[in-house]
DNA sequence: GCCGTTTTCGGCCCGACTGTTTTCAGTCG
């Protein structure tokens, strides 16, 4: 919990620094060492007291003094300090689409606004129109930055996000067949939750078609507001079926192709290092290509930007500045899991509880997947608003996913079910029942804003019991409505390992549960992943990719994901744990 | 503020688009 708020004063300290028009390389020494601590899977003060947060690359002493008064005291000096200099309100400002640490020090100081609403005022008056540096337009434009700031709901899912990319896909695609269309950005990196969606557009030598390739995305169904328009690069507002994404097209030629979708994956992070290492081997990296002085280094793939720099090639999922540099260097990446060695689905409903299909059906599509096996696991009746089974109706499907196996064969159904962690850490179902069954989910569905203690004992001791293999949705988080439990992560995953538990990644764009870096640490403390789509129908099976990426994130690789094992093998790491314990 | 097989001082990624300019600053990614 402190990583976060620690993040957020270090966010907030570049902010105001930048507002104060501070040395924009300390500004961005802050923002760097609030994402680092964002990014940091563990509690803070525990990487501390190890000792360990002082090698932390990043983390120089002045930070590292600011982070230790935060544990002490709960809050930093130079963080009350700078927020006294300003009102607070006034970083409100700088999250409005156009107005950024210039503009927001132009209008406190010579408009004495302070706040959304004064701005909207000095718009209305048109004083803002009148200040040196503004316009008409430009006024305008911040107004609509207001009104999309007050209607938007802020990052969106990764599902919301495809959907935008799908629509615009389509209406580039209408342009020419011979395009090549890509997303990017956060999108192609799947990260949890997605700003907005870049896709990017291959046109030709030269890019002699990019000319109707903007025009094409800007006329496009969907379009509800145009924010630029030029030659080369479009932005709109599009409309999905759940929220208005802004979409970013980038046209460039065929030649530039590789530098470019390398350059608009990201993270801003991750480019910012390969753009150092180029320098300082005497080269430049920009989106056009990788240069030699004038003269340009034929680069066919990503790959070869990669190795001219001296680095094996790093999936986009792996991006993010958290050490994939360094390990591309020495060589020390992991071969990442993928879905093609994804052999199961081990978390999915049926109609006995609160899915839309059968048994059967699920079975069906999972084997046209090429699966081996699926587990169905429905809700136990503590559940009651999921409809969850109760013991007898669970012993009787037990029964009837035993005959469907005899009938069936080309796919293995294990039977399973997602077990309700009780209040004081127990099992919904008695031992005796949960014997009969292949693979146990536990999972906590009420009582999820207890406190750390609480959640955490209840997540302990169900990983216990012989019968628990894996815990589902660790977190309990809903993307954008509802934060996760105040849990301690770094506990359940020392207590997964030592119990032989798995820890879900929750497929479902919802839930990405456990979260990349979460998997990150599981992994290195040899917990063993169980990726499951939580499906509630046939088309729910479709979102193991989510979680095969999330994982992936997460650096993991086949050995670390429990379902790229065989049923034979699933069910040796099942009878394990019940004879271990 | 951070960092160092060119550096403990002097660097710190790079380009597109917009609007307000008359040569460029601000914002964004």
């Amino acid at each position: 919990m402190s990583n976060a708020i620690l993040s957020e004063l270090f966010g907030q300290m570049a902010e105001v620094m930048e507002i104060l028009g501070e040395d924009r390389f300390r500004v961005n020494t802050y923002r760097k060492v609030s994402r680092i601590i964002g990014d940091i899977p563990v509690e803070v003060g525990m990487l501390l007291e190890s000792g360990r947060l002082a090698e932390t690359p990043g983390i120089g002493k002045s930070s590292l003094a600011k982070i230790e008064e935060f544990i002490k005291t709960g809050s930093i000096t130079a963080h009350r300090e700078l927020l006294a200099k300003i009102p607070g309100s006034l970083l409100d400002l700088l999250k409005i689409p156009g107005m950024g640490p210039k503009g927001v020090k132009a209008v406190y100081e010579k408009l004495k606004v302070t706040s959304i609403p004064e701005l909207k005022e000095v718009i209305a008056t048109g004083a803002l129109a009148k200040l040196p540096g503004f316009g008409e337009k430009k006024a305008a434009a911040i107004l609509r930055g207001i009104d999309f700031l007050e209607k938007s709901t802020g990052r969106i899912r990764l599902d919301q996000a495809a959907e935008a990319a799908e629509i615009v896909v389509a209406s580039v695609r209408c342009l020419s067949e011979d395009l090549t269309i890509r997303s990017a950005g956060s999108l192609r990196r799947r990260r949890d939750t997605i700003g907005d969606v870049d896709i990017l557009v291959g046109c030709g030598q030269g890019g002699q078609a990019s000319g109707g390739v903007v025009e094409a995305f800007t006329k496009g169904p969907n379009v509800k507001e145009i924010l630029a328009s030029g030659a080369t690069k479009g932005s709109a507002i599009i409309e999905t079926s759940t929220c208005d994404v802004q979409v970013d097209v980038r046209a460039v030629g065929l030649e530039s192709f590789a530098s470019a979708w390398q350059y608009f994956t990201g993270s801003q992070a991750h480019n910012v290092r390969l753009r150092e290492i180029a320098a300082k081997a005497g080269l430049k990296l920009n989106e056009y290509g990788l240069f030699k002085g004038e003269k340009a280094i034929p680069v066919g793939s990503e790959r070869d930007i990669y190795e001219e720099l001296g680095l094996v090639y790093i999936a986009p999922v792996l991006r993010e500045d958290r050490g994939e540099i360094e390990a591309a260097k020495s060589g020390a990446l992991p071969v990442l899991v993928e879905f093609a060695e994804i052999k199961g689905d081990l978390h999915m409903h049926t109609v006995a509880s609160d899915g839309d299909c059968s048994i059967e059906a699920l079975a069906e599509a999972a084997a046209e997947m090429g699966y081996e096996y699926i587990c169905i696991t429905d809700h136990s009746h503590s559940s009651a608003i999921a409809g969850g089974l109760s013991a007898g109706q669970l012993a009787r499907q037990i029964k009837q996913i035993r005959k469907l196996n005899d009938k069936t064969g080309c796919i293995t159904i294990l039977a399973g079910s997602e077990v309700d962690i009780l209040a004081d850490g127990s099992m919904d179902f008695e031992n005796e029942l949960l014997a009969e069954l292949d693979f146990v989910i536990a999972s906590i569905h009420s009582g999820l804003a207890g406190d750390r203690s609480r959640v955490t004992m209840r997540t302990l001791k169900a990983m216990d019991n012989p019968y628990v293999n894996c815990i589902g949705h660790p977190s309990g988080r809903l993307i954008g409505r509802r934060e996760a439990m105040d849990i301690d992560m770094a506990a359940v995953i020392d207590h997964a390992a030592q119990t032989h538990t798995a820890l879900e990644v929750n497929a479902n764009p919802w839930r990405l549960d456990l979260k990349d870096t979460h998997c990150r640490t599981a992994i290195e403390a040899g917990v063993k992943l169980a990726i499951g789509t939580d499906a509630h129908s046939t088309a729910g099976l479709g979102l193991m990719g989510f979680g095969v990426a999330t994982a992936a994130r997460g650096w993991a690789r086949q050995d670390d994901v429990l379902n790229c094992l065989g049923a034979a093998k699933l069910k040796a790491f099942v009878k394990k744990k019940r004879q271990s314990l």
